[in-house]
DNA sequence: CTATATATGCAAATTATTCGCATAAAAAAT
DNA sequence: ATTTTTTATGCGAATAATTTGCATATATAG
């Protein structure tokens, strides 16, 4: 979704303590420039047409930037990740119950809901992230 | 977190046109008695004890239960899914993003915000269930 | 420019989940 | 109540997603 600079994507990973490698600012640059949230396959057919680049590799990549707090992880009940930019905003998606179509919602706020939740919470104090998934029938699967 | 009886177990069956059998019975009332969503592992050592279970028909039951609309699926980054019972209510969870804590919060509503987003939507018309999940910290692993 | 830590490819290992098939048990039909 | 038909189960093998060990290559620190 976003179009970011190689001086941009370089300085991004090394805020973040992370090496700057061809295939990490590969990664990093094919998630975050995807409109929607991406799957490792996805990415991986993308990724190895262009570059030399292994499976592993992919995952390694997507995992350290995950824990670096650069990518979001996201777990449909598809049976396999989804990766998008971490951009420090509520991501909501509308995901379908029967195929794999999702849709990314943006500009609705459910801060007050969070506060409220956290109010209510006994074992969290404050949280970094949130996702609102919403189950249901796209058009095509409830045609 | 409900308390059900036999006959009503039964009856949740029977209603889905799925039959009762003593497995079936037992998934459903260890995930129906359960205060925070299960993971299948923790079934199915759980139930292993009482019955003499195997892991696949574990895994067939919470499917066969979960396409009935008994259950609920829900998948956060853990690699592995966690059922619970489908109340019709929305449910929000607090998701440790370190461990696997979770804790579910119930009477926040999220109605309007679901309905903004159909609005926005360009491919979905209705849904049935929603989840916030929220990630972030546990006590313990912000210690 | 050398030393040290990290990244990568490749293959093998793990983990979560599903599937095929023969048998057992449940619901339907007689 | 007994037979017939359908669905469930155990067991082992198969898949799919993801991780890991190890030798080598590359990035950053010194």
């Amino acid at each position: 979704m976003k179009k970011l600079t190689q001086k941009e994507l370089e300085g991004i990973l090394r805020d973040h303590a992370l090496r700057v490698t061809e295939h990490r600012i590969a990664v990093l640059k094919a998630v975050a420039t995807s409109k929607s949230a991406l799957t490792v396959q996805v990415l991986f057919d993308t990724l190895r047409d262009k570059y030399m680049i292994d499976q592993a590799t992919v995952y390694r990549n997507l995992s350290s930037l995950h824990e670096a707090g650069i990518l979001r992880r996201l777990d449909f009940n598809h049976g396999h990740a989804h990766y998008e930019l971490e951009t420090g905003e509520p991501s909501h998606q509308l995901v379908c119950s029967k195929c794999e179509t999702i849709e990314k919602i943006e500009g609705v706020s459910i801060d007050e809901i969070v506060k409220k939740m956290i109010k209510k919470s006994t074992k969290f104090k404050k949280t970094d992230s949130h996702t609102i998934e919403i189950y249901g029938l796209c058009k095509k699967c409830s045609a």
